[in-house]
RNA sequence: GCUGGCGUAGCUCAACCGGUAGAGCAGCUGAUUUGUAAUCAGCAUGUUGGGGGUUCAAGUCCUCUCGCCAGCUCCA
């Protein structure tokens, strides 16, 4: 018949339909499942609304709340419903964007009132109401100008703004009931579709982020097709809470912040300092495995090294004030390379000493603007475990392979194993020729694509001075973070005038190579905190074995057996106070420590250690040397509970 | 830096409309000598972040400042 028309969908079968009927008519073809959880679909590659109407013979795919481009109409869908309930509650609002994001959606709006929790219930009661008129969503065009007009009389200053500038000629409007909004769409077919849904939070943002333009209030919310998988959001909320490490911190006793130090300068107690320790001791080793040679270099420079350097002209914005010696000013250094520069320069270098590998644990002093501080994962001052690789510029790609490849496993160790990688290029403020910054990308690139390496370009965000690979790591419960870094450097050894003497007798400049594995200590010990919410495994927890005294008979016992096992390495603690058994394993238990290990007349008499591991509640007990050599296997190996 | 919220004992939190601070845990002392997630009793907790102001009187109101939290902007 003339008037069916053939759908094709993803896995080439066919369905027909009658003509002029739509998508969500198609769907339901497919089946009733699909067309209750579909919330858009491609038609012919274009993302369309269901409700649209087929005229011709397409190419369907439907897109459900679990694609991501399903999800992002969800949730856009959602703001617009949280939109029309703010325009209800607050009749004068005015709105700005309200896009959906990562983890949601939100919307920018301009109201008088200041917005405080108890308006967020009422607007999230009024979605809730407009969710249950089950109101029609649908899709009008206009002209440009008829859309400025229409907002205009309604007072909408941010629509008029924005559609002032789009260069189309005509715009999408999207109603439902007596609610309309500028969107390019698509959108879910009904209010009711959008069934479970909290908003979360209300903050300052900028008109389009310009510090200078007025600051609007951004209403963030959730939303999901059921109060199920809404549940399974705010318990996961809960579970990054409950990670914090800046609650961790204080609980386990590892770090903390003085108001009299400063912000942003964190102070290590006893148990992050061996933290920091150990991973120092473990990452330095690895280091001087690999071929590095040690640096150490001090907190301050005189400024003719950061003239030289650059930085005084495009790092002086996270640069502290100048400090006055003798009439000449000193910096507290920013960045480790211009000191290291002065290490590798102090003596002659021949081609043979190339590739030329320098490591340092080096403390570098950034100012961050006081807004940005958090935890220890964004601080002033830190440890970067920093390295830098003098070579020539045939073996750059060589060089970056084996960083590539030592950063992957350094991450693997610490228990990281998704990881997403970018390459960043040139950005808008930047140093260096054209064709420099071309070999850099180009090396970094063929150096990822020879490890088969799969990544993201990232435009403009390099450093001023190259290109770099930045290595972003996901965590136990999904979160991204930024560690490891890798920079291709032609800048500092034209600045510095550096060079090695080559075969030919000449001289000639080499490259560097700026990169961090880690990061920042203080921030990856903060991600570890939360990677293993305080559990860390045996070879990195600051106390491995609590030893407890079941009376105060055995305290001599216990204070020598804690003598042992320090002797042999074993990071032991020991309570000896006159509290129950109970009383103290429940307290050993609270600092997460590894092995709890109680002694008492009968693990005297027998040289046995009675203990209980991490996660499980009943005791075990072995010999004293089992018991050592246990705890060293599980340091040597890794081992995670 | 900006917007908003906040700052009370080591920690978590309380104190009506202004009437100069109180609980639990931790700590200390004593008793108990305990066998695997909290033994009992007692004691003491503080320039209410700091400075200035209003007031007869300020934790509470105003102001400056420091810090914290959320977000914006920026980043390891």
């Amino acid at each position: 018949m003339s008037n069916q028309i053939t759908i094709t969908l993803p896995d080439s079968s066919t369905i027909s339909v009658e003509k002029g009927k739509t998508v969500y008519d198609a769907v339901g073809v497919i089946s009733k499942g699909l067309q209750k959880a579909a919330v858009c679909a491609e038609v012919d590659g274009k993302l369309t609304d269901l409700s649209a109407v087929l005229e011709k013979n397409v190419k369907l795919k439907v897109l459900t709340f679990d694609t991501p481009q399903g999800r992002d109409v969800y949730w856009h869908s959602a703001s617009h419903l949280m939109a029309q309930a703010i325009r209800r509650v607050f009749p004068g609002a005015k709105f700005a964007i309200g896009p959906s994001i990562d983890t949601g959606f939100y919307y920018d709006v301009d109201i008088e009132k200041n917005l405080v929790p108890e308006d967020l219930e009422k607007i999230e009661a009024e979605m809730r109401k407009i969710s249950g008129e089950d109101l029609e969503i649908t899709r009008e065009e206009i002209s440009k100008a008829d859309a400025i007009k229409r907002f205009k009389d309604k007072g909408e200053i941010y629509k008029v703004e924005m559609l002032e500038e789009m260069d189309a000629d005509t715009v999408s409007l999207y109603h439902q009931g007596e609610f309309y909004d500028l969107c390019r769409g698509p959108h879910l077919r009904r209010t009711s579709d959008i069934r479970a849904f909290k908003l979360v939070s209300v903050a300052g943002a900028y008109w389009r982020g310009d510090e200078k333009n007025k600051m609007l209030q951004r209403v963030y919310g959730v939303a999901f097709p059921s109060d199920k998988e809404l549940k399974k959001h705010i318990e996961l909320i809960e579970e990054a809470k409950k990670r914090d490490h800046r609650k961790l911190g204080r609980e386990l006793d590892l770090f903390s912040f003085s108001n009299d130090v400063g912000a942003g300068l964190p102070l290590w107690h006893p148990n992050g300092a061996v933290l920091r320790f150990i991973i120092d001791k473990f990452e330095t080793n690895e280091h001087l495995k690999r071929g590095y040679r040690l640096f150490g270099v001090p907190h301050i420079a005189r400024s003719t090294l950061y003239e030289i350097s650059g930085h005084l002209g495009f790092y002086t914005e996270n640069m502290y004030s100048p400090i006055q010696i003798d009439g000449q000013d000193y910096y507290l250094k920013p960045m480790n390379c211009p000191s290291q520069i002065q290490i590798f320069n102090s003596s002659m270098k021949s081609y043979r000493d190339l590739p030329y590998r320098a490591f340092e644990m080096g403390t570098v002093y950034r100012y961050e603007r006081s807004g940005v501080l958090h935890g220890l994962t964004r601080v002033r001052g830190f440890t970067q475990d920093d390295a830098h690789i003098f070579c020539r510029e045939d073996q750059i790609v060589d060089e970056i392979q084996e960083v590539l490849d030592f950063t992957l496993y350094m991450l693997e160790v610490f228990g990281f194993s998704e990881k997403n990688i970018y390459l960043s290029t040139r950005p808008e403020k930047a140093v260096g020729t054209d064709a420099n910054w071309e070999i850099a990308t180009a090396a970094l690139k063929s150096a990822l694509e020879k490890n088969n390496i799969a990544y993201t370009i990232d435009p403009g965000e390099g450093v001023f001075y190259g290109p770099k690979i930045d290595v972003k790591i996901k965590d136990a419960i999904g979160r991204e973070w930024q560690c490891s870094t890798i920079q291709v450097d032609f800048n500092l050894p034209e600045r510095f005038d550096i060079s090695y003497v080559g075969s030919d007798g000449q001289k000639h400049r080499p490259i560097m190579i700026h990169r961090a594995l880690l990061g920042s200590l203080e921030r990856f010990i903060g991600i570890l905190i939360e990677h293993y919410s305080g559990k860390f495994p045996v070879w990195l927890a600051p106390v491995q074995v609590m030893l407890l005294s079941v009376s105060e008979d055995e305290a001599a016992a216990v204070e020598s057996l804690k003598s042992k096992l320090m002797a042999d390495e074993i990071r032991a603690e020991s309570d000896i106070r006159g509290e129950s058994i109970g009383y103290k394993v429940r307290d050993a238990i609270t600092k997460k420590i590894p092995y709890i290990a109680v002694i008492g007349k009968k693990e005297i008499e027998e040289g046995t250690v009675s203990f209980r591991k991490r996660g499980e509640n009943k005791p075990q007990s072995m010999k004293l040397d089992e018991f050592k050599g246990m705890i060293h296997e599980a340091v040597q190996k890794r081992t995670v509970f």
